[in-house]
DNA sequence: CGAGGGTTTGAATTAGATCAACTCTCGTGG
DNA sequence: CCACGAGAGTTGATCTAATTCAAACCCTCG
């Protein structure tokens, strides 16, 4: 099976915003390259756009290119052959796509809504690895860092509750949008069978679970796409944390 | 807390089997490091041998140490408050433990049966990785190694029933010994305590699970610590391989 | 031979899944 | 402007896979 999917594709040294002004650079791998070598970068990427709910990579498919995502939320999946689906992850800006890759993809990946990403290919990452050194280096980094996230959520499906699955989850969206505890507000681009996905239940069971959040208190939900944590320390309590 | 474990300590270079006769090098991340530079490598490392059932990286440590399991079988497993407990995977000989790491260790680590260790200080493996950049490439692929399974795991603790776990967990066991299809025996060094805490499941299921794939002729159990696989096909159409 | 792990098996319980109905929102077109 | 329909979400009733509780059943080892 060959990656099709419909995008906008252009050259990233051809584009309006070049790498020295891109908004995910601080978030990913790229703040490795110093800003005078940025030309390099751009020249290895292309900039593309996809729609919401169009799928980019697929799983199994050879690994060809890397992504990284500087717009938009994906999800990252894994699914058996009934189809049952696993949501591995969502990929917002900054996040480098290609980790989880040895000969091909071991997951697919689809846009939850619009969804930027610079595409490498392999044999361009590569060139640009033998080059940069701290490049590698921060791809390490990036890749530990998956490989705790990864742990934290096999520990979240292996032992944890609904609720204390639905706490996590939030707590863990307020944290990654670094936002400070002042501003509550969790955006969810996801819809709850996402979430369900992610969070190893069904539809029913995520719904449930909110509203009995929100019926004790501990959150608000102003509208489907997002959530305001009301007890912090509460939630905190219901995740368990290890 | 601090990580006091007790333990055989003698420096690599000191010691009568040398990196370039070690068992382990063929499996692991050192194997990046040329035959002629080995003694630089030995240089940094120290020899533990850790007694069954003892603790040696306690989760939430500063990450001081790098390990890599030259014998035995290690858990790697991370906890609630309340104790329950998820183990992550079984690091046997070749596995590289440090990768799980940002700045202190995000699970702990207990050996099994008897393990052998080469420890190197964080600084010590710094300074290895400066000087031979083809090891830092070798830990990326590694990492990229355990990402992947890292995702299969989650696949399986959020979506598959415990007939599923037991029986990816059976092949998946026999894959990584490396045995050809002929010989069938898989070799399970940790108890049914470990299985259902690393499968997400109680003692219970899992004794109940192979007690059923037993009677339908799939496996055979001479003992508690040997499976033989009597049907791998019909396993493999068990464990719903994605 | 008896003690104490680890393991198995059975009966009762339950968290979450499944099945089913209903609601809400929002975009479309008469 | 409102009726309509479709997709997403919620809620209730029922069911079930896995857990929990409880009681044997091994082995191994002193």
């Amino acid at each position: 099976m060959s990656t099709t999917y419909t995008a906008t594709i252009s050259l990233r040294s051809s584009v309006a915003e070049p790498c020295s002004s891109c908004g995910a650079r601080p978030f990913s791998v790229c703040s490795a390259i110093d800003t005078a070598d940025l030309d390099r970068l751009a020249a290895a990427a292309m900039v593309i756009r996809v729609e919401p709910g169009r799928s980019f990579v697929v799983e199994g498919d050879r690994a060809d290119s890397f992504f990284n995502v500087t717009g938009g939320t994906a999800r990252i999946f894994k699914s058996l052959p009934d189809g049952r689906r696993q949501i591995i992850g969502f990929a917002a800006r900054g996040y480098f796509l290609g980790l989880a890759v040895v000969d091909s993809y071991a997951f697919g990946a689809e846009a939850i809504d619009a969804v930027q990403l610079c595409r490498f290919s392999r044999t361009r990452l590569r060139a640009l690895l033998d080059d940069f050194p701290a490049l590698e280096r921060r791809l390490l980094e990036a890749a530990s860092a998956e490989i705790v996230a990864g742990q934290e959520q096999m520990l979240l499906l292996g032992r944890k509750t609904a609720r204390e699955r639905l706490a996590s989850f939030l707590l863990a969206r307020a944290a990654l949008c670094g936002c400070p505890p002042g501003s509550a507000t969790v955006h969810l681009p996801m819809t709850r069978g996402d979430i369900a996905d992610y969070l190893g239940l069904t539809i029913e069971t995520v719904s449930r679970s909110f509203s009995r959040l929100k019926a004790d208190g501990l959150i608000g939900i102003p509208n489907n796409s997002d959530v305001i944590l009301l007890d912090r320390a509460a939630l905190e309590a219901e995740a368990a944390q290890g």
